[in-house]
DNA sequence: CCAGCTAGG
DNA sequence: CCCTAGCTG
Protein backbone atom coordinates (compact mmCIF):
# COMPACT_ATOMS: atom_id res chain seq x y z
CA UNK A 1 0.00 0.00 0.00
CA UNK A 2 1.28 3.64 -1.02
CA UNK A 3 0.67 6.41 1.14
CA UNK A 4 0.65 9.90 -0.93
CA UNK A 5 0.20 13.03 1.50
CA UNK A 6 -0.53 15.76 -1.36
CA UNK A 7 -1.39 18.01 1.76
CA UNK A 8 -0.29 20.50 3.96
CA UNK A 9 -3.39 20.46 6.30
CA UNK A 10 -3.51 16.28 5.95
CA UNK A 11 -2.11 13.86 4.00
CA UNK A 12 -3.61 11.49 1.22
CA UNK A 13 -3.08 8.12 1.10
CA UNK A 14 -2.18 6.23 -1.94
CA UNK A 15 -2.73 2.75 -2.46
CA UNK A 16 -0.38 1.49 -5.60
CA UNK A 17 0.24 -2.35 -6.42
CA UNK A 18 2.75 -3.06 -8.37
CA UNK A 19 1.51 -5.41 -11.21
CA UNK A 20 4.76 -8.05 -10.88
CA UNK A 21 4.72 -10.49 -7.90
CA UNK A 22 8.10 -9.15 -6.86
CA UNK A 23 8.57 -8.18 -3.30
CA UNK A 24 7.75 -5.67 -2.36
CA UNK A 25 4.68 -5.83 -4.37
CA UNK A 26 2.96 -2.37 -3.19
CA UNK A 27 4.35 0.68 -2.18
CA UNK A 28 3.24 3.64 -1.05
CA UNK A 29 3.52 7.56 -1.43
CA UNK A 30 2.85 10.61 0.78
CA UNK A 31 3.43 14.14 0.00
CA UNK A 32 3.28 16.81 2.46
CA UNK A 33 3.82 20.58 3.05
CA UNK A 34 4.97 20.53 6.53
CA UNK A 35 4.07 24.63 6.69
CA UNK A 36 7.51 25.58 7.77
CA UNK A 37 7.40 29.55 7.49
CA UNK A 38 4.61 28.80 10.01
CA UNK A 39 6.46 29.09 13.79
CA UNK A 40 3.59 28.72 15.86
CA UNK A 41 4.18 25.27 17.04
CA UNK A 42 6.54 24.12 14.58
CA UNK A 43 8.74 21.89 16.73
CA UNK A 44 5.53 20.28 18.03
CA UNK A 45 4.16 19.98 14.57
CA UNK A 46 7.30 18.41 13.16
CA UNK A 47 7.18 15.51 15.79
CA UNK A 48 3.69 14.99 15.22
CA UNK A 49 4.75 14.00 11.47
CA UNK A 50 7.53 12.30 12.54
CA UNK A 51 5.66 10.28 14.39
CA UNK A 52 2.67 9.44 11.51
CA UNK A 53 5.35 8.88 8.98
CA UNK A 54 6.64 6.39 11.85
CA UNK A 55 3.62 4.63 11.97
CA UNK A 56 2.31 4.60 8.27
CA UNK A 57 6.06 4.10 6.96
CA UNK A 58 5.36 5.33 3.68
CA UNK A 59 8.32 4.29 1.00
CA UNK A 60 8.74 7.38 -0.58
CA UNK A 61 7.91 10.85 0.89
CA UNK A 62 7.64 14.33 -0.80
CA UNK A 63 7.77 16.88 1.93
CA UNK A 64 7.64 20.99 0.65
CA UNK A 65 8.20 23.97 2.92
CA UNK A 66 11.18 22.39 4.74
CA UNK A 67 13.37 24.65 6.49
CA UNK A 68 17.06 23.55 7.43
CA UNK A 69 16.18 22.88 11.38
CA UNK A 70 13.41 20.74 10.11
CA UNK A 71 15.58 19.19 7.79
CA UNK A 72 18.24 18.04 10.47
CA UNK A 73 15.41 17.04 13.03
CA UNK A 74 13.91 14.68 10.65
CA UNK A 75 17.32 13.60 9.25
CA UNK A 76 17.92 12.49 13.00
CA UNK A 77 14.35 11.42 14.12
CA UNK A 78 13.98 9.17 11.13
CA UNK A 79 17.11 7.47 10.14
CA UNK A 80 15.68 4.42 8.14
CA UNK A 81 14.97 7.30 5.39
CA UNK A 82 17.86 8.80 3.19
CA UNK A 83 16.56 12.88 3.02
CA UNK A 84 16.85 14.54 -0.43
CA UNK A 85 16.29 18.54 0.03
CA UNK A 86 15.80 20.71 -2.94
CA UNK A 87 18.05 23.41 -1.34
CA UNK A 88 20.05 24.39 1.70
CA UNK A 89 18.58 27.77 2.49
CA UNK A 90 14.82 29.50 2.95
CA UNK A 91 12.29 26.77 2.36
CA UNK A 92 12.03 23.91 0.50
CA UNK A 93 11.47 20.40 -0.98
CA UNK A 94 12.59 17.06 0.26
CA UNK A 95 12.52 13.88 -0.69
CA UNK A 96 12.85 10.77 1.47
CA UNK A 97 13.32 7.41 0.35
CA UNK A 98 12.90 4.17 3.30
CA UNK A 99 16.08 2.31 2.73
CA UNK A 100 14.73 -1.35 3.23
CA UNK A 101 12.62 -1.05 0.29
CA UNK A 102 13.50 2.04 -1.98
CA UNK A 103 17.06 2.62 -3.40
CA UNK A 104 18.47 5.90 -4.47
CA UNK A 105 20.11 6.02 -7.83
CA UNK A 106 20.06 10.12 -8.58
CA UNK A 107 18.97 12.88 -7.60
CA UNK A 108 18.41 16.42 -9.77
CA UNK A 109 17.31 20.01 -9.25
CA UNK A 110 15.35 22.02 -11.87
CA UNK A 111 14.83 25.47 -11.73
CA UNK A 112 11.28 26.85 -12.53
CA UNK A 113 12.73 29.88 -14.60
CA UNK A 114 10.56 32.61 -14.14
CA UNK A 115 9.77 31.57 -10.05
CA UNK A 116 9.93 34.73 -7.61
CA UNK A 117 9.87 32.14 -4.94
CA UNK A 118 12.93 30.09 -5.42
CA UNK A 119 10.41 27.30 -6.74
CA UNK A 120 12.04 23.96 -8.36
CA UNK A 121 11.49 20.48 -9.29
CA UNK A 122 13.58 17.98 -6.97
CA UNK A 123 13.90 14.69 -9.00
CA UNK A 124 14.94 11.74 -7.23
CA UNK A 125 15.64 8.61 -9.53
CA UNK A 126 15.12 5.65 -7.85
CA UNK A 127 14.16 1.87 -7.85
CA UNK A 128 12.29 -0.69 -6.14
CA UNK A 129 13.05 -3.90 -7.10
CA UNK A 130 12.96 -4.11 -10.55
CA UNK A 131 10.63 -0.83 -10.76
CA UNK A 132 12.03 2.06 -11.93
CA UNK A 133 11.19 5.22 -10.50
CA UNK A 134 11.50 9.01 -11.12
CA UNK A 135 10.34 10.88 -8.46
CA UNK A 136 9.53 14.55 -9.14
CA UNK A 137 8.41 16.58 -6.54
CA UNK A 138 7.69 20.51 -6.83
CA UNK A 139 5.89 23.45 -4.68
CA UNK A 140 4.51 25.59 -7.42
CA UNK A 141 4.58 29.32 -7.32
CA UNK A 142 1.85 30.44 -4.23
CA UNK A 143 -0.89 32.51 -4.52
CA UNK A 144 -3.79 33.51 -7.08
CA UNK A 145 -1.90 36.61 -8.17
CA UNK A 146 1.00 34.26 -9.66
CA UNK A 147 -1.79 31.97 -11.64
CA UNK A 148 0.20 32.33 -15.04
CA UNK A 149 3.58 31.36 -13.55
CA UNK A 150 2.34 28.62 -11.77
CA UNK A 151 0.55 27.70 -15.35
CA UNK A 152 4.06 27.72 -17.11
CA UNK A 153 5.61 25.51 -13.79
CA UNK A 154 2.63 23.06 -14.20
CA UNK A 155 3.37 22.99 -18.24
CA UNK A 156 6.90 22.61 -17.88
CA UNK A 157 6.67 19.69 -15.14
CA UNK A 158 4.03 17.77 -17.16
CA UNK A 159 6.43 17.94 -20.17
CA UNK A 160 9.28 16.94 -17.82
CA UNK A 161 7.41 13.81 -16.42
CA UNK A 162 6.15 12.60 -19.90
CA UNK A 163 9.81 12.85 -21.53
CA UNK A 164 11.40 10.52 -19.62
CA UNK A 165 12.11 6.98 -21.09
CA UNK A 166 9.04 4.64 -21.40
CA UNK A 167 11.18 2.10 -18.75
CA UNK A 168 10.30 4.84 -16.10
CA UNK A 169 7.36 5.22 -13.90
CA UNK A 170 7.20 8.96 -12.88
CA UNK A 171 5.54 10.20 -9.99
CA UNK A 172 5.29 13.80 -10.43
CA UNK A 173 3.42 15.88 -6.72
CA UNK A 174 3.55 18.27 -4.46
CA UNK A 175 1.60 21.04 -3.66
CA UNK A 176 0.85 22.28 -6.83
CA UNK A 177 -1.47 25.41 -5.65
CA UNK A 178 -3.45 24.03 -8.64
CA UNK A 179 -7.31 25.63 -9.40
CA UNK A 180 -8.97 23.69 -11.67
CA UNK A 181 -9.13 26.52 -13.83
CA UNK A 182 -5.96 26.98 -14.21
CA UNK A 183 -5.59 22.86 -15.03
CA UNK A 184 -7.69 24.37 -17.84
CA UNK A 185 -5.64 27.19 -19.38
CA UNK A 186 -2.79 24.53 -19.07
CA UNK A 187 -4.30 22.63 -21.31
CA UNK A 188 -5.59 19.74 -19.10
CA UNK A 189 -3.46 16.63 -18.27
CA UNK A 190 -1.28 15.98 -20.90
CA UNK A 191 -1.67 12.63 -22.92
CA UNK A 192 -0.06 9.31 -20.71
CA UNK A 193 -0.49 11.42 -16.91
CA UNK A 194 -2.83 10.65 -14.67
CA UNK A 195 -4.56 12.45 -11.84
CA UNK A 196 -3.96 9.57 -8.52
CA UNK A 197 -7.51 11.28 -6.80
CA UNK A 198 -9.36 10.63 -10.65
CA UNK A 199 -7.62 7.64 -10.63
CA UNK A 200 -8.61 6.38 -7.37
CA UNK A 201 -12.40 6.99 -7.60
CA UNK A 202 -12.42 11.07 -7.23
CA UNK A 203 -13.51 10.21 -3.54
CA UNK A 204 -15.14 14.02 -1.91
CA UNK A 205 -14.02 12.70 1.51
CA UNK A 206 -10.50 13.08 -0.23
CA UNK A 207 -10.93 15.87 -2.36
CA UNK A 208 -9.71 18.58 -0.34
CA UNK A 209 -6.20 18.85 0.58
CA UNK A 210 -5.77 22.24 1.97
CA UNK A 211 -8.99 22.57 3.60
CA UNK A 212 -10.25 25.46 6.58
CA UNK A 213 -13.46 23.10 7.21
CA UNK A 214 -10.93 20.45 8.70
CA UNK A 215 -7.97 22.18 9.27
CA UNK A 216 -8.13 25.25 12.05
CA UNK A 217 -4.65 26.22 11.89
CA UNK A 218 -5.37 29.32 9.83
CA UNK A 219 -8.27 30.89 10.91
CA UNK A 220 -10.25 33.64 8.47
CA UNK A 221 -12.06 36.37 10.12
CA UNK A 222 -15.30 36.07 8.41
CA UNK A 223 -17.59 32.38 8.86
CA UNK A 224 -16.52 31.82 5.30
CA UNK A 225 -13.86 28.37 5.50
CA UNK A 226 -12.34 27.70 2.03
CA UNK A 227 -10.97 24.63 0.31
CA UNK A 228 -9.04 23.66 -2.85
CA UNK A 229 -7.46 21.06 -3.57
CA UNK A 230 -3.89 22.62 -4.03
CA UNK A 231 -1.70 19.32 -3.66
CA UNK A 232 -1.98 16.57 -6.25
CA UNK A 233 -0.04 13.56 -6.86
CA UNK A 234 0.38 12.53 -11.21
CA UNK A 235 1.61 9.50 -12.50
CA UNK A 236 2.82 8.72 -15.65
CA UNK A 237 3.24 4.72 -16.51
CA UNK A 238 6.09 3.01 -17.79
CA UNK A 239 5.43 1.17 -20.83
CA UNK A 240 4.74 -1.65 -19.90
CA UNK A 241 2.63 -0.81 -17.02
CA UNK A 242 4.14 -1.92 -14.06
CA UNK A 243 2.14 0.37 -11.10
CA UNK A 244 -1.86 -0.28 -10.46
CA UNK A 245 -2.92 2.73 -8.43
CA UNK A 246 -4.77 1.09 -5.16
CA UNK A 247 -5.94 3.85 -2.51
CA UNK A 248 -5.78 7.80 -2.32
CA UNK A 249 -6.66 8.94 1.11
CA UNK A 250 -5.63 11.60 3.41
CA UNK A 251 -3.84 11.31 6.95
CA UNK A 252 -2.58 14.26 9.12
CA UNK A 253 -5.94 15.04 9.40
CA UNK A 254 -5.96 15.17 13.21
CA UNK A 255 -4.97 17.66 15.94
CA UNK A 256 -1.39 16.94 18.05
CA UNK A 257 -2.29 15.67 21.15
CA UNK A 258 -2.03 18.84 23.77
CA UNK A 259 -1.91 21.19 20.92
CA UNK A 260 -5.06 23.00 19.66
CA UNK A 261 -3.38 22.82 16.00
CA UNK A 262 -3.07 20.27 13.22
CA UNK A 263 0.64 18.74 12.20
CA UNK A 264 0.21 21.42 9.17
CA UNK B 1 2.48 55.38 -45.62
CA UNK B 2 0.32 53.42 -43.29
CA UNK B 3 -0.53 54.58 -40.10
CA UNK B 4 -1.72 52.35 -36.98
CA UNK B 5 -3.30 53.17 -33.79
CA UNK B 6 -2.58 50.14 -31.25
CA UNK B 7 -3.93 52.74 -28.61
CA UNK B 8 -7.15 53.87 -27.29
CA UNK B 9 -5.49 56.70 -26.09
CA UNK B 10 -3.75 57.38 -28.94
CA UNK B 11 -2.66 56.18 -32.62
CA UNK B 12 0.23 54.51 -33.78
CA UNK B 13 1.38 55.33 -37.11
CA UNK B 14 3.10 52.87 -38.98
CA UNK B 15 4.43 53.19 -42.60
CA UNK B 16 4.65 49.72 -44.20
CA UNK B 17 6.07 50.37 -47.72
CA UNK B 18 5.90 47.46 -50.21
CA UNK B 19 8.66 45.84 -52.05
CA UNK B 20 7.01 45.61 -55.15
CA UNK B 21 6.11 49.06 -57.55
CA UNK B 22 2.40 48.44 -57.74
CA UNK B 23 0.00 51.26 -56.94
CA UNK B 24 -0.50 51.52 -54.05
CA UNK B 25 3.04 50.75 -53.33
CA UNK B 26 2.59 51.90 -49.62
CA UNK B 27 -0.42 51.08 -47.39
CA UNK B 28 -1.56 52.56 -43.92
CA UNK B 29 -3.23 50.81 -40.50
CA UNK B 30 -4.57 52.14 -37.60
CA UNK B 31 -5.23 50.48 -34.76
CA UNK B 32 -7.89 52.18 -32.17
CA UNK B 33 -9.88 51.43 -28.74
CA UNK B 34 -12.25 53.36 -29.00
CA UNK B 35 -13.12 53.48 -25.20
CA UNK B 36 -16.89 52.77 -26.34
CA UNK B 37 -17.76 51.78 -22.57
CA UNK B 38 -17.17 55.29 -21.32
CA UNK B 39 -20.60 57.38 -22.02
CA UNK B 40 -18.60 60.89 -21.38
CA UNK B 41 -18.29 62.70 -24.24
CA UNK B 42 -18.90 59.22 -26.25
CA UNK B 43 -20.00 61.40 -29.20
CA UNK B 44 -17.88 64.19 -28.91
CA UNK B 45 -15.17 61.93 -28.88
CA UNK B 46 -16.43 59.66 -31.68
CA UNK B 47 -16.60 62.62 -33.85
CA UNK B 48 -12.96 63.56 -33.18
CA UNK B 49 -11.84 59.70 -34.41
CA UNK B 50 -13.69 60.30 -37.40
CA UNK B 51 -12.03 63.39 -38.17
CA UNK B 52 -8.97 62.21 -37.46
CA UNK B 53 -9.31 58.94 -39.77
CA UNK B 54 -10.70 61.65 -42.54
CA UNK B 55 -7.61 63.74 -42.54
CA UNK B 56 -4.97 60.53 -42.17
CA UNK B 57 -7.41 58.31 -44.45
CA UNK B 58 -5.49 54.87 -43.34
CA UNK B 59 -6.10 51.71 -45.58
CA UNK B 60 -6.78 49.87 -42.94
CA UNK B 61 -8.87 50.05 -39.32
CA UNK B 62 -9.10 48.47 -36.45
CA UNK B 63 -11.47 49.50 -33.29
CA UNK B 64 -11.88 47.84 -30.24
CA UNK B 65 -14.35 49.03 -27.96
CA UNK B 66 -16.71 49.68 -30.68
CA UNK B 67 -20.21 50.05 -29.41
CA UNK B 68 -23.81 49.61 -31.60
CA UNK B 69 -24.43 53.37 -31.78
CA UNK B 70 -20.98 54.20 -32.75
CA UNK B 71 -20.70 51.21 -35.42
CA UNK B 72 -23.50 53.18 -37.00
CA UNK B 73 -22.84 57.01 -36.66
CA UNK B 74 -18.79 56.07 -38.28
CA UNK B 75 -20.76 53.97 -40.82
CA UNK B 76 -22.57 56.91 -42.03
CA UNK B 77 -19.64 59.26 -41.53
CA UNK B 78 -17.23 57.48 -43.18
CA UNK B 79 -18.61 55.81 -46.63
CA UNK B 80 -15.53 55.89 -48.12
CA UNK B 81 -14.97 52.75 -45.29
CA UNK B 82 -16.60 49.29 -45.62
CA UNK B 83 -16.91 48.41 -41.99
CA UNK B 84 -17.26 44.72 -41.15
CA UNK B 85 -18.07 44.30 -37.25
CA UNK B 86 -17.05 41.19 -35.46
CA UNK B 87 -20.34 41.39 -33.08
CA UNK B 88 -23.61 43.67 -32.91
CA UNK B 89 -24.05 43.69 -29.03
CA UNK B 90 -22.32 44.65 -26.19
CA UNK B 91 -18.60 46.37 -27.15
CA UNK B 92 -16.60 44.68 -30.26
CA UNK B 93 -13.99 45.14 -32.66
CA UNK B 94 -14.78 46.67 -36.05
CA UNK B 95 -12.69 46.53 -38.77
CA UNK B 96 -12.42 49.25 -41.86
CA UNK B 97 -11.20 49.20 -45.57
CA UNK B 98 -10.69 51.95 -47.17
CA UNK B 99 -12.52 50.92 -50.61
CA UNK B 100 -10.19 52.72 -53.15
CA UNK B 101 -7.21 50.99 -52.21
CA UNK B 102 -8.42 47.83 -50.11
CA UNK B 103 -10.89 45.01 -51.65
CA UNK B 104 -12.72 42.56 -48.99
CA UNK B 105 -12.57 39.10 -49.70
CA UNK B 106 -14.26 37.47 -46.87
CA UNK B 107 -14.01 37.36 -42.90
CA UNK B 108 -15.00 35.44 -39.96
CA UNK B 109 -14.88 35.49 -36.18
CA UNK B 110 -13.08 33.29 -33.63
CA UNK B 111 -14.34 33.45 -30.16
CA UNK B 112 -11.71 33.14 -27.53
CA UNK B 113 -12.79 30.24 -26.32
CA UNK B 114 -12.30 30.78 -22.13
CA UNK B 115 -13.29 34.78 -22.25
CA UNK B 116 -15.50 36.23 -19.34
CA UNK B 117 -15.61 39.23 -21.79
CA UNK B 118 -16.83 38.09 -24.99
CA UNK B 119 -13.44 38.65 -26.90
CA UNK B 120 -12.73 37.27 -29.97
CA UNK B 121 -10.93 37.25 -33.08
CA UNK B 122 -11.92 39.38 -35.92
CA UNK B 123 -10.32 37.93 -39.16
CA UNK B 124 -10.92 40.02 -42.84
CA UNK B 125 -9.24 38.88 -45.82
CA UNK B 126 -8.39 41.15 -48.24
CA UNK B 127 -6.15 42.39 -50.89
CA UNK B 128 -4.22 45.44 -52.21
CA UNK B 129 -3.42 45.21 -56.05
CA UNK B 130 -1.64 41.22 -55.52
CA UNK B 131 -0.78 41.90 -52.36
CA UNK B 132 -2.82 39.16 -49.92
CA UNK B 133 -3.79 40.22 -45.96
CA UNK B 134 -5.40 38.12 -43.39
CA UNK B 135 -6.35 41.10 -41.30
CA UNK B 136 -6.52 39.88 -37.70
CA UNK B 137 -8.19 42.57 -34.77
CA UNK B 138 -8.40 41.74 -31.45
CA UNK B 139 -9.12 42.85 -27.84
CA UNK B 140 -7.87 40.40 -25.44
CA UNK B 141 -9.20 39.59 -22.08
CA UNK B 142 -8.51 42.99 -19.43
CA UNK B 143 -6.78 44.17 -16.54
CA UNK B 144 -4.32 42.11 -14.58
CA UNK B 145 -6.31 39.63 -12.50
CA UNK B 146 -6.89 38.08 -15.95
CA UNK B 147 -3.38 37.62 -17.12
CA UNK B 148 -3.65 33.84 -17.70
CA UNK B 149 -7.07 33.84 -19.85
CA UNK B 150 -4.75 36.67 -21.87
CA UNK B 151 -1.86 34.86 -22.33
CA UNK B 152 -3.70 32.10 -23.63
CA UNK B 153 -5.25 33.96 -25.93
CA UNK B 154 -2.11 35.42 -27.24
CA UNK B 155 -0.52 31.86 -27.62
CA UNK B 156 -4.12 30.70 -29.93
CA UNK B 157 -3.81 34.89 -32.07
CA UNK B 158 -0.05 33.82 -32.41
CA UNK B 159 -0.44 30.41 -33.67
CA UNK B 160 -3.48 31.48 -35.88
CA UNK B 161 -1.22 34.21 -37.45
CA UNK B 162 1.50 31.60 -38.05
CA UNK B 163 -0.97 29.01 -40.13
CA UNK B 164 -1.92 31.19 -43.00
CA UNK B 165 -0.56 29.93 -46.27
CA UNK B 166 2.60 31.80 -46.63
CA UNK B 167 1.03 33.60 -49.54
CA UNK B 168 -0.37 35.83 -47.18
CA UNK B 169 0.61 38.76 -45.09
CA UNK B 170 -0.90 38.60 -41.77
CA UNK B 171 -1.43 42.00 -39.33
CA UNK B 172 -2.18 40.42 -36.04
CA UNK B 173 -2.82 43.86 -33.89
CA UNK B 174 -5.51 45.46 -31.66
CA UNK B 175 -5.61 46.35 -27.83
CA UNK B 176 -4.11 43.19 -26.37
CA UNK B 177 -3.80 44.20 -23.07
CA UNK B 178 -0.73 42.94 -23.05
CA UNK B 179 2.55 43.41 -20.34
CA UNK B 180 6.08 42.56 -21.39
CA UNK B 181 6.00 39.84 -18.52
CA UNK B 182 3.07 38.00 -19.83
CA UNK B 183 4.61 37.95 -23.06
CA UNK B 184 7.88 35.97 -21.45
CA UNK B 185 5.33 34.00 -19.80
CA UNK B 186 3.57 33.21 -23.31
CA UNK B 187 7.28 32.08 -24.58
CA UNK B 188 7.80 35.05 -26.58
CA UNK B 189 6.55 36.34 -30.01
CA UNK B 190 6.90 32.82 -32.17
CA UNK B 191 9.56 32.72 -34.87
CA UNK B 192 8.33 34.13 -37.92
CA UNK B 193 6.30 36.98 -35.92
CA UNK B 194 7.74 40.77 -35.49
CA UNK B 195 6.40 43.11 -33.44
CA UNK B 196 5.91 46.45 -35.21
CA UNK B 197 6.89 49.22 -32.54
CA UNK B 198 10.39 47.20 -32.66
CA UNK B 199 10.81 46.38 -36.37
CA UNK B 200 10.10 50.76 -36.59
CA UNK B 201 12.84 51.52 -34.04
CA UNK B 202 11.18 50.89 -30.84
CA UNK B 203 11.22 54.62 -30.01
CA UNK B 204 10.28 55.63 -26.73
CA UNK B 205 7.84 58.21 -27.62
CA UNK B 206 5.68 55.77 -29.29
CA UNK B 207 6.30 53.15 -26.45
CA UNK B 208 3.47 54.28 -24.53
CA UNK B 209 -0.14 53.23 -25.98
CA UNK B 210 -2.25 53.71 -23.24
CA UNK B 211 -0.73 56.72 -20.83
CA UNK B 212 -2.27 58.18 -17.98
CA UNK B 213 1.10 60.85 -18.78
CA UNK B 214 -0.04 61.91 -21.85
CA UNK B 215 -3.96 61.37 -21.65
CA UNK B 216 -6.38 62.85 -18.93
CA UNK B 217 -9.60 60.89 -19.69
CA UNK B 218 -9.40 58.39 -16.61
CA UNK B 219 -8.15 60.22 -13.61
CA UNK B 220 -6.25 59.07 -10.68
CA UNK B 221 -6.59 60.16 -7.08
CA UNK B 222 -3.02 59.89 -6.60
CA UNK B 223 -0.16 61.56 -8.52
CA UNK B 224 0.88 58.18 -9.84
CA UNK B 225 0.47 58.24 -13.68
CA UNK B 226 0.47 54.43 -14.97
CA UNK B 227 1.42 53.76 -18.78
CA UNK B 228 1.79 50.68 -20.27
CA UNK B 229 2.44 49.45 -24.03
CA UNK B 230 -1.37 47.50 -24.11
CA UNK B 231 -1.86 48.07 -27.68
CA UNK B 232 0.04 46.30 -30.16
CA UNK B 233 0.85 45.49 -33.50
CA UNK B 234 2.49 42.23 -35.50
CA UNK B 235 3.05 41.16 -38.35
CA UNK B 236 3.47 37.88 -39.94
CA UNK B 237 5.15 38.52 -43.43
CA UNK B 238 4.58 36.54 -46.54
CA UNK B 239 6.68 34.27 -48.50
CA UNK B 240 8.47 36.22 -50.55
CA UNK B 241 8.45 39.21 -48.35
CA UNK B 242 6.13 41.97 -49.86
CA UNK B 243 5.56 44.67 -47.10
CA UNK B 244 8.67 46.62 -45.22
CA UNK B 245 7.44 48.21 -42.31
CA UNK B 246 8.77 51.84 -42.57
CA UNK B 247 7.21 54.14 -39.38
CA UNK B 248 5.46 53.61 -36.38
CA UNK B 249 3.88 56.27 -34.58
CA UNK B 250 0.68 57.56 -32.22
CA UNK B 251 -2.14 59.55 -33.46
CA UNK B 252 -5.16 61.26 -31.20
CA UNK B 253 -2.69 62.54 -28.70
CA UNK B 254 -4.60 65.95 -29.20
CA UNK B 255 -7.62 66.88 -26.91
CA UNK B 256 -10.49 67.40 -28.80
CA UNK B 257 -11.87 70.83 -29.79
CA UNK B 258 -14.12 72.15 -27.30
CA UNK B 259 -13.98 69.59 -24.72
CA UNK B 260 -11.61 69.01 -21.72
CA UNK B 261 -11.05 65.55 -23.14
CA UNK B 262 -8.98 63.07 -25.91
CA UNK B 263 -10.74 61.24 -28.49
CA UNK B 264 -10.26 57.88 -26.26
C1' DC C 1 -2.82 31.03 1.91
C1' DC C 2 -9.95 31.56 -0.71
C1' DA C 3 -12.44 35.07 -3.96
C1' DG C 4 -14.28 39.39 -4.74
C1' DC C 5 -14.37 43.96 -3.77
C1' DT C 6 -12.74 48.67 -2.53
C1' DA C 7 -9.82 52.36 -1.39
C1' DG C 8 -5.58 54.94 -1.92
C1' DG C 9 -1.31 55.89 -4.39
C1' DC D 1 -8.47 50.19 -16.88
C1' DC D 2 -2.19 51.09 -13.21
C1' DC D 3 -0.66 48.55 -8.62
C1' DT D 4 -0.95 47.31 -3.76
C1' DA D 5 -3.09 46.78 0.49
C1' DG D 6 -6.85 45.81 3.21
C1' DC D 7 -11.40 44.17 4.17
C1' DT D 8 -15.06 40.57 4.30
C1' DG D 9 -17.92 36.49 3.11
Amino acid sequence: ELVVNVNKDMVNALGLGQVTSEPPSKFSFVSWNLDGLDERNLKRRTKAVCKIIYMEHPDVIFFQEMIPETFSYIEGKLPEYMCIAGSTEGYFTATLLRRFTVYYDSHRITEHSGSLMMRNLLTVEAHIGSLKLQLVNTHLESTRDHSAERIKQLKDSFKIAQDFPEDYTVLLAGDMNLRDKELELAGGIPPGIEDLWISCGSRKECQYTWDMVRNCNKELPGKFKPRCRFDRAYIRHSHPKRVVPAHFGLVGIEKVTSTQCFPS
